[in-house]
DNA sequence: TATGAATTATTCGTGTACGAAACATTTGCA
DNA sequence: TGCAAATGTTTCGTACACGAATAATTCATA
């Protein structure tokens, strides 16, 4: 549809594509991990502690790029699978830190290998990457410090509220 | 932790900056689309009917990069809004036929302008990502095509299973 | 022309994802 | 000191997301 002049496509949009490389990735991943039960975020929070030692949530939280309210639960399920620890700070019962176990710095070992054997059987590991990391680093920068502009207009269209 | 020799971080991979970037769209798309009801999934699949016409389920699979599982759920909320319609092939009653309505024709383009607009406002409009949607494009197809080399070998971790 | 195989879509179970609300604790200041 | 505001986490409701199982239809071929 849509005739003769020509809109700007999916395919060129950046959202579009970083929308769906991003869950090629994730079904690579997945494919990679079977049935041990990782996942691609379970990854990025084991990494993250890896990286920095013992964090609270919100540090994490800034860290793996997730919110708090994702990392609750997830963070619940890592600790029944014995990969971490959360622990209430005892001079600040607000925060809870959370730790890697041994069980879980062995696990980060091999997850890790097994993601970058994967990203380098595509042609895609760190050393043929840099530039466009930079680039999209640099693009999520500038999202994150940036207040949509306008507010969309459309009329509110939430499900017709099947007046029950 | 971790301490002198230095693993790959974070922040190096490609994978984690798409994922980081996608959901940092996200949430940008978001807050634009306000109480709209609009989300980012649903404008990508408004904007491949817009620009492909009618499509079965399947093809509107593949030009989304969706899964049919995912898109199930998703075009039945859609047709309640009243954005598009699915009607089975008389000529092969397996098949569903998704259209959009006017409704629906006038909504792709006011979420497109927002979102035109809105990446405009962080320098990542089309005139500036040629470049990188290429790479990003080119590195889709080869993880699609592809299936990782090697499992992951990690004694299995699904919840202890709470022997209930 | 029957009937098993293939194709297409939906349903189901589980796991992210996030804003808003709820909750607990600590801080700041009257 | 005492209590409102701020901070940090969890809970809740809703919406993707996908593989596996299911269901409905069509195809292929014996």
């Amino acid at each position: 549809m849509n005739d003769q002049y020509d809109p700007i496509s999916l395919e060129q949009l950046l959202c579009f594509n970083v929308y769906s490389l991003n869950r090629a990735l994730n079904r690579f991943y997945q494919a990679a991990f079977g049935e041990t039960g990782m996942t691609y975020p379970k990854f990025v929070v084991l990494s993250a502690l890896d990286e920095a030692g013992p964090l609270t949530v919100s540090e994490l939280s800034a860290r793996a790029s997730m919110e708090p309210s994702t990392l609750s639960p997830l963070l619940k399920r890592m600790a029944e699978y014995g990969v971490l620890t959360r622990i209430r700070a005892p001079e600040d019962e607000r925060r809870v830190v959370v730790q890697l176990t041994d069980m879980g710095r062995e696990a980060v070992t091999l997850v890790r290998e097994a993601v970058l054997e994967g990203l380098k059987g595509v042609d895609l590991d760190p050393s043929q990457t840099g530039q466009i990391v930079k680039e999209l680093g640099a693009a999520r920068a500038r999202i994150e410090g940036t207040k949509p502009a306008r507010q969309l207009e459309l009329g509110p269209m939430p499900p017709p509220l099947t007046n029950c």
